[in-house]
DNA sequence: CAAGTCGGTTCGGCGATCGAACCGACCGGA
DNA sequence: TCCGGTCGGTTCGATCGCCGAACCGACTTG
């Protein structure tokens, strides 16, 4: 209990443990192929050989984290076509939401690791404007940062 | 994202590969522990031992990836002291701008993983209000969701 | 001088991942 | 009927990367 924190932080962005859900979210979608295999489906490939020849995953893998992510509910499995029996894995809802973690990796990625340019940009399909992702203030009506951000223990937090 | 082809399209909405950002952020970031190393370092850690402490990671793994993420420039080592001499890592801007694919992280696990609501929340500092990432629209002054996103090849698209 | 801290490296064991092979159900063509 | 191909897997042996434990040097504190 002595520990003196390191120099007195206001803001910390990010906080957590030991229920954090940051680690909860990567314990289901951190492994190396997960992520892959959603930005797949979010891009309209929902059959299994589709998949697997996209990412160039070996079949047991692909097998086993499609399973896993059925399981924890982010895709759904749906037969198609009986003879022979094809199904189709798709995003649940529970699934879809995950779409702002893969935004903001792609923007991140387009930003900080594209020499020449975006390959893909998205784009907001009414106006067509592109596709901005961050932090914006209902109540001050304003778009800010992470320094201007700060964390609270929420109802959820035990101790 | 929408733009999932219905059957008659020849050519790919979104070119996933290879140079997909999404692919390249994760070929940095998309392991099991860098992700947890740098929720740790947006909380405020920034040592070698705290943060091997924290996460329970074993020393040889930690240190090999604190190198991957300096050499990828999302994290900086600083000494900060010259007897013995110590070092302390920090984030860079390219790593601080990671903040909203941690941040999405977490709403999503509140949101889906955790039952008895968020261990932490997230306030606008300046007014309280809980923070929220979202999509927003400029032109259309809108929030919307990942059903009305659209994809199209962009700057970058080779091929 | 001994014990402890900090930030590592080295090492042997082991579990996850790899590619290749195999499989059953089905389809289309010759 | 036989042949080849597709689809969605499972099984298997080899290999890769992660694991915990031990060790290390530079330094501080008691």
């Amino acid at each position: 209990m002595t520990s003196a924190a390191p120099p007195s932080r206001a803001h910390r962005p990010v906080e957590g443990r030991p229920g954090c859900s940051i680690e909860q979210a990567l314990q289901l979608v951190g492994d190396r192929w997960s992520m892959l295999i959603l930005r797949d489906t979010f891009r309209g490939l929902r059959r299994f050989d589709q998949i697997r020849r996209d990412l160039g995953i070996p079949k047991a893998v692909l097998s086993e984290r499609l399973r896993k992510l059925v399981d924890a509910g982010i895709l759904e499995r749906r037969r198609y076509q009986e003879h022979p029996p094809r199904d189709e894995y798709r995003l649940t809802r529970m699934g879809r939401e995950l779409s702002p973690i893969l935004v903001a990796l792609m923007h991140w990625g387009d930003r900080w690791l594209q020499e020449s340019g975006p390959p893909t940009v998205l784009v907001h399909e009414p106006c067509g404007t592109d596709v901005h992702l961050g932090f914006h203030c209902a109540t001050c009506g304003v778009d800010f940062g992470p320094l201007e951000i700060a964390s609270r223990p929420g109802p959820g937090a035990l101790r």
